[in-house]
DNA sequence: GAAACTAGTTACCTACTGGTAACCTATAAC
DNA sequence: GTTATAGGTTACCAGTAGGTAACTAGTTTC
C-alpha cells in the first residue's frame, strides 16, 4: 500500500501537490489552457472559444498564467494592436497532468454523475 | 498539435475536467487523500496526521469526499464511538492523477520556485 | 462625425472558502 | 466531581473568487 509514498518527504510532496493545483485551479485556467493547447490564440479568439468569460476575468487570469510562466504574451505593433498568447514549454508540459484529470473526471461521471 | 484533441467533444471534456477538479481542490482534499493512502484512519489520527486543521474543516471536508464516494466512512460500537475513514475503490483510482499532480508540482518548483 | 474593432480597466457587489473559539454527547479513569 | 478521550457541531468573521456593467484609448471604415 506505501510503496512510493514514504512520510519522510511528505510536507514537501504536499507543498509540491498544493502548487501544482494553485496553477491549474479555479474556474477558468483549465480551459484556458486547454483552449492554448489547439494553438497561439488572440484575447478576442480566446472569448469566443470560452463564451461565457468576462473580459475582466480573462485578463485576470492571462495575467495569472503568465506569471507562473504557463503562458506567454507577445504584442504586435499592427494597427491595431494585436497581442498573442502562447503555451510555453513549461505550459506544454502540463500536458499529461491534463490528459489524466481529463481521464479521471470521465471514469468520475461514469460511475457518480452518471451522464 | 491537435491529436487527441478534438473540438467536437470539447465541452463534455471541459465538464468532466471541471468535476475532476472540483474533486480534488481546495485547501485540504489533497492532503486528507494522501494521508488515506497510507491506510484507514480515525479522525483523531488524521487531525495528528495534518495538524493545521481544525475539527470543523476536516468534519466538512470528509462529509464532501464521502459525498463524492471517494471516501467511506464506517462507525464501530465500541465505547467509545470510534470512526474509520478508508478510501473506496473510486477514491483509489485517483492515484495515477495524485503522482501527475505531484509529479509536474516538483518540476514546477524546480523550474519556476527554486527552493 | 458615428460606429466598430483592437485589448483591456474600473467600480461595485455577492457568494463561497476557510478560520477561531466555544460548545456538545457519551464513557471511563482518578 | 473533574479531567480525558472520542467525534464532532455551532456561531461568528474575514478574505478571496467570481460576476456585471460601464468605460477607456487608438485606429479604421462608413
Amino acid at each position: 500500500m506505501v510503496k512510493q509514498l514514504d512520510k519522510a518527504n511528505c510536507p514537501y510532496k504536499l507543498m509540491a501537490s498544493r502548487d501544482a493545483l494553485e496553477v491549474i485551479q479555479g474556474k477558468w485556467r483549465i480551459p484556458i489552457i486547454i483552449c492554448l493547447l489547439f494553438g497561439n490564440k488572440r484575447f478576442g479568439a480566446i472569448r469566443k472559444d470560452i463564451p461565457d468569460i468576462s473580459p475582466k476575468i480573462l485578463s485576470q487570469e492571462l495575467k495569472a498564467l503568465e506569471a507562473n510562466q504557463i503562458i506567454s504574451r507577445t504584442l504586435f505593433d499592427s494597427m491595431p494592436v494585436t497581442v498573442e498568447y502562447a503555451l510555453t514549454p513549461l505550459g506544454k508540459s502540463l500536458r499529461p497532468l491534463l490528459d489524466e484529470v481529463l481521464k479521471w473526471g470521465i471514469h468520475f461521471r461514469k460511475q457518480v454523475v452518471k451522464k
